[in-house]
DNA sequence: GTCTATAGCACGATAGAC
DNA sequence: GTCTATCGTGCTATAGAC
């Protein structure tokens, strides 16, 4: 029933969203929904919940499971991964997240842009770390670096389609893009030392 | 008025965008809108095709300035500067497309849609000839990369302020990333020569 | 070129039968 | 737990005055 709604924002917004649809999607009628939720707000409250739970929670537990010894790029490496994996496993609640939370009522929006926040601040402090070891380049500025990784990862869900690639080909090709670059010699950048 | 109609498309979604907003917004009533646009489908229309024309036409016009013998890496850093430059000057409109694309009646979708691919064939292309060149890895999936170069740029529009990094900064920090990335040293790439 | 007024329709939510 | 029926509201789009 969560998937049905979260499939249904997605295709209409959140004003453009009814609880007749979500209904008949489920096979019932739309006074029926409101045996199982009070409102349309606790109902994309309920998707937009699931996905930031899933997803940090997913990253996190990752995290958690590497051995003691690994390096911070061995954490930014399984992070990238588990990203990558539970925000395609929620489809529809990441497109959710994406393209209604700028629609629902102000104070379901500001709950879950802080949540957002918090998964935002754990990727800056991985790689806060990682510079403070000197593994990556002190040239960087973490949250810039941070805003471009998960952007790039985050848009997997407008295109990836299972029949293709991989998730661990998307994942790999994505660590090798951040930590090595595109270019066999650079080009312009003379700060490389 | 289309930037009023594209910053309320983006705060409402499709559905949820009303005449009356819109009018109120640039202090007609909703009656008198009809005078100047047909009809709502045709309003959002007209938001999605400033931005998606906009940004090509930048892009295209920074490649035709540079001089004939610019490597096509030179290339890629001037489509990635004037993609960032293009996208944040149209914010709003940009937001629109991100957001409420999946919402719109399906025949003005599809025709974006199709839009946004033909942009998007110019960048594999891009990287395609750079690959050919020898400028960049022929481990890369083309269209992998593309992908995640335009998902990073294209976040910029949910974060950026003006008041912070000028957007120079942003995109020769981000480029520097994309060529020759984060990492000190390799860490777990084996593939590299 | 902008207004008022309204036709025709669909919405969220509720009440009460089963 | 699901149904039908309905209240009150607000929408797009149009018609015609000014």
């Amino acid at each position: 029933m969560l998937a049905a709604a979260a499939k249904i924002f997605v295709e209409r917004g959140y004003a453009g969203t009814t609880m007749r649809a979500i209904a008949d999607d489920v096979g019932l009628k739309a006074g029926s929904l409101y045996y199982h939720f009070p409102s349309k707000e606790l109902l994309i409250e309920a998707v937009l919940d699931m996905l930031i739970h899933g997803v940090s929670n997913a990253v996190y537990s990752a995290i958690a499971a590497l051995p003691p010894g690994a390096t911070y790029f061995d954490r930014i490496k399984a992070a990238v991964q588990a990203h990558l994996d539970s925000i395609t496993a929620y489809g529809e609640y990441a497109l959710a997240s994406r393209r209604v939370l700028s629609q629902v009522p102000p104070h379901i929006r500001r709950k879950h842009v802080r949540l957002r926040d918090a998964y935002g601040d754990f990727w800056c402090q991985l790689l806060q770390n990682g510079q403070d070891a000197g593994e990556i380049r002190g040239e960087f500025d973490v949250r810039l670096a941070r805003t471009f990784i998960l952007g790039a990862l985050n848009s997997i869900v407008e295109w990836y389609n299972p029949e293709g690639k991989s998730l661990d080909e998307v994942g790999s090709q994505f660590i090798r893009l951040i930590s090595d670059g595109l270019c066999l010699q650079t080009q312009g950048s003379s700060q490389r030392p």
